[in-house]
DNA sequence: CTGAAAGCGCTTACAG
DNA sequence: CTGAAAGCGCTTACAG
């Protein structure tokens, strides 16, 4: 009753005895090249069936073919903006007949080399990455490498490749002037990552409002975790300058800053505006909803996926361009606007 | 200024020539393999560097090497739920120098048997799958193949894998005896995708713990969007036979219910208590804060990776195992418990 | 400690 | 329309 031994995979050779032509025949008829006999195929695919044959994809690569496939890199697999980034990424992949090696870095750079490594040796015909340290010099190196290689989210400052970006100034700026529309003075900004080129930029955005609405600068607090939101807020809240909205840089901040508030016992819209960077799904479900300024995740994994196959196919003349999406102003209530039924 | 035409990547044989070695010697100075003169390493090691010279994984899997790489296959990288198992995946095959493709089935049998049979020609050392359908013929296939799959949340069964569960009928029955233990009778289920074998085992023991209990059995609503959801729960809400609980099985369910009681005013925890199967990190930020039962995701992904591993190491003798995870449930203020500080 | 030969499973020219 | 030869970049025996 035992398997009978290593159930060895079928070649090309084998389906090729067994259909009595030559390896050639059945190469062409499994590649839907044109003249191969339509008798001859017939023999071809019946033993192909019958032996259970399946192309060894490692060897056509060898021959010099594209290995149709792409390597994904982002720091967190469970971000809810990076799974969203991944999936359109993969989707629009495979509609191209491409496969995605997918890994996170977990914001380290040592594993996101090791990654870009690995899949460099595999080899994929092309690199997307979300870079932990654009400044970093290994990816001077990459970007000058044989592979194409398009950063999502980011570009990379020590070297030009082909990114696709979002307008984090803009969308800062479309917040913090919504909340000055709303009458509030003295707005704080809540960051996180502040290392991070996209938050550097929301800060920039979100201080020139001020500048020119002439209010004062006020706080930036950069914070690292949900305990030191804690400590940090309630020390600002408590102190003779009291801010009367919050603009938080990213979904992070924006969590740690409603779970603050909570304990707190700050109603977002009322004593205190808010307005994060970064939309998630779940802001309807929180009382007061969250305004939020929405990134295109899907869309920034569409382009960029679509922009590398493109670079694969050949289209390495032109130089490297940096693509920026617009965001939008999702207006909910945490801004202190009023319900709409 | 051109770039000097095609920069072919350098091959063992060019860094062997550089190196004024044999192929085999540098083949073993890359491997780590015993018995090569320092001296002689040294020499390869500078060549490898001079040239960049990088392994080509494909030509190295020909000759009957490992691929060092497993395929995950999930409904969907978006959901909260698989997001966090896809991670720990990945971070598991990563510690095991194993490389993963990640790919999307969208709930598609066919989107998921096509990425099957392309990670199969690789080809992979083992496939992660969460099936569609764990009754489809073509898994039969799949499971009786050469390469190694474990089976994730759900089992497959018209074959015998490996599988990664969790414990459905327990779970609801801890979610469904805990709204009993609140005084609630009339206690109603809202299910989605209850083709699913999880979602039955769920229903079950929402309907074997309400039998034991000898209260009637309610609804089983089955929904299939937000939108037939507010018009099903209208319904059933102004019929006579009005529910003072609800037990929802996944948590797209647990969403539907909550945008709902929203838009009919209805608190959860006061006029009708909710208990939801899976729990998602922002059920402690919505008012009142969703008791749910949580599954292990990431362990779930652990899990199945190591599992996998095992059986790409050779560990084909032993016959397939069903591994069950333990749920747990965590109250919060939704089934009708205080607040606590 | 090191290397020449053969082969992994395919495909690209080249012939017919 | 079809096939024999050579080669892709490695590694596994086999020798020395």
């Amino acid at each position: 009753m035992h398997k009978s031994s290593p159930p060895k995979r079928a070649t090309l050779e084998d389906v090729a005895k067994a259909a009595g032509v030559g390896p050639m025949t059945v190469s062409r008829t499994i590649n839907g090249h044109p003249y191969v006999a339509e008798e001859t195929a017939k023999r071809v695919r019946a033993a192909i069936r019958q032996l259970d044959y399946r192309p060894n994809h490692a060897a056509r690569m060898l021959t010099g073919q594209l290995s149709r496939s792409i390597g994904l890199i982002v720091p967190d697999l469970a971000d809810p903006f990076f799974s969203v980034v991944s999936h359109a990424v993969q989707e629009t992949a495979r509609e191209s007949g491409y496969l995605v090696w997918l890994a996170a870095s977990n914001d380290d750079l040592s594993i996101e080399a090791a990654q870009v490594e690995q899949m460099t040796h595999h080899p994929v015909d092309g690199i997307l990455l979300v870079p932990v340290d654009s400044r970093d010099r290994y990816l001077k190196a990459v970007a000058t490498g044989t592979t194409p290689v398009v950063t999502i989210d980011r570009y990379i400052e020590v070297a030009s490749t082909d990114s696709v970006e979002v307008e984090n100034r803009a969308g800062a700026r479309m917040a913090v002037e919504h909340l000055i529309g709303h009458g509030r003075r003295r707005i704080a900004c809540v960051a996180t990552n502040s290392h991070l080129r996209t938050i550097k930029e929301r800060i920039a955005g979100y201080e020139e409002c001020l500048r020119e609405a002439r209010l004062p600068r006020a706080k930036v607090l950069q914070l690292s975790s949900l305990a030191e939101a804690k400590t940090t807020m309630a020390a600002l809240f408590n102190s003779g300058n009291r801010p009367d909205a919050l603009f938080t840089t990213n979904n992070a901040s924006t969590i740690w800053v409603i779970e603050t508030f909570r304990e707190m016992n700050i109603e977002a819209g009322k004593d205190v505006a808010l307005v994060g960077f970064d939309d998630v799904d779940f802001y309807t479900l929180i009382r007061p909803p969250i305004t939020s300024v929405r990134q295109p995740a899907a869309e920034l994994g569409r382009m960029s996926a679509r922009l590398l196959l493109q670079r694969i196919k050949g289209d390495s003349a032109s130089s490297s361009v940096r693509t920026v999406l617009p965001v939008s102003l999702v207006i909910r209530e945490s801004c202190g606007c009023e319900r709409k039924e």
